[in-house]
DNA sequence: CTACGTGCAAATGCTTTGCAAGCCC
DNA sequence: GGGCTTGCAAAGCATTTGCACGTAG
């Protein structure tokens, strides 16, 4: 399943909000680099290189907002990097953040489906746990810690 | 066990640090307060509405980074806002904040070891699931969302 | 005495906002 | 044409940094 452009541009007009150039060429690089973890600067980045591409970072910013209100992007926050973005249907797993070397790792989010369960049991409370990535150290980094 | 001032200002003077009123305050305020998540700004507001107090926010960060490093403090993130501070031993809860109404709730890292384990069985990774904060639906929010 | 620590002010990085002009529907 | 969107510039917030002065040891 892959979502193009269009996709994204029909998302906001069924929302009844207007398809102006700018929105449409956040969307072209969302769509097209779907895998990506994007941060508004990247968007940016790859829209001013583009010939028809000018555009305000805020205008990044404002769209991005719009485009996940109406459920089509979610954001997540990597470790202290900048906010990153991502198509909804991709939030399905957890990152993991070397406090070391700065490197990620994902893990599916069904597979923390018993943390999940543990936490929502004691607390009531229900986790998004792709929000926020983990902090910890890398099989690298652990490995060396105990060594020294 | 409680931590005072002194024992903070002397894990600085084991590390050939020197004392100065600016770092005695910083240590006193952490002390005080060791129950809490202090913000450096919540530390400089403290220090500064005492008589003997007087310092620049500069110099909190820089006194809470030799804190840090000395080992005998510890940062964290909880959601958006800005990083918080509390004494090293004290870091043994796991954060969740709500993300529709803002609240936040703990749970002790020991209820979360069968979690830890699976994310370092499957990737390698060993979490400090303390650092980051987790995002969610608190109780309330949660059946809030299912009832509408 | 001198290296370390401080205050101050300016800079940083990311993100938001106010406002007047522009363009979609 | 009316109002949603935009660009621009400025502001905001948390945090960091350069630098000259001050002081702990």
């Amino acid at each position: 399943m892959h979502i193009s452009a269009d996709d994204l541009v029909d998302v906001l007009r069924s929302e009844g909000l207007r398809i102006t150039n700018p929105r449409r060429l956040v969307c072209t690089v969302i769509a097209e680099r779907h895998s990506d973890h994007l941060t508004a600067a990247a968007i940016f980045d790859a829209v001013s290189t583009r010939s028809d591409g000018d555009l305000d970072i805020a205008t990044v910013y404002r769209t991005l907002d719009v485009l996940e209100q109406a459920g089509a992007i979610k954001h997540g926050h990597i470790g202290h990097g900048p906010t990153v973005y991502h198509l909804a249907y991709e939030a399905d797993h957890q990152h993991l953040v070397c406090s070391s070397c700065g490197s990620t790792v994902s893990i599916p989010t069904r597979d923390l489906r018993s943390f999940i369960d543990v936490i929502t049991e004691r607390t009531g409370f229900v986790p998004q746990v792709e929000h926020f990535a983990l902090s910890g150290l890398c099989a690298d980094c652990a490995k060396k810690s105990t060594t020294e």
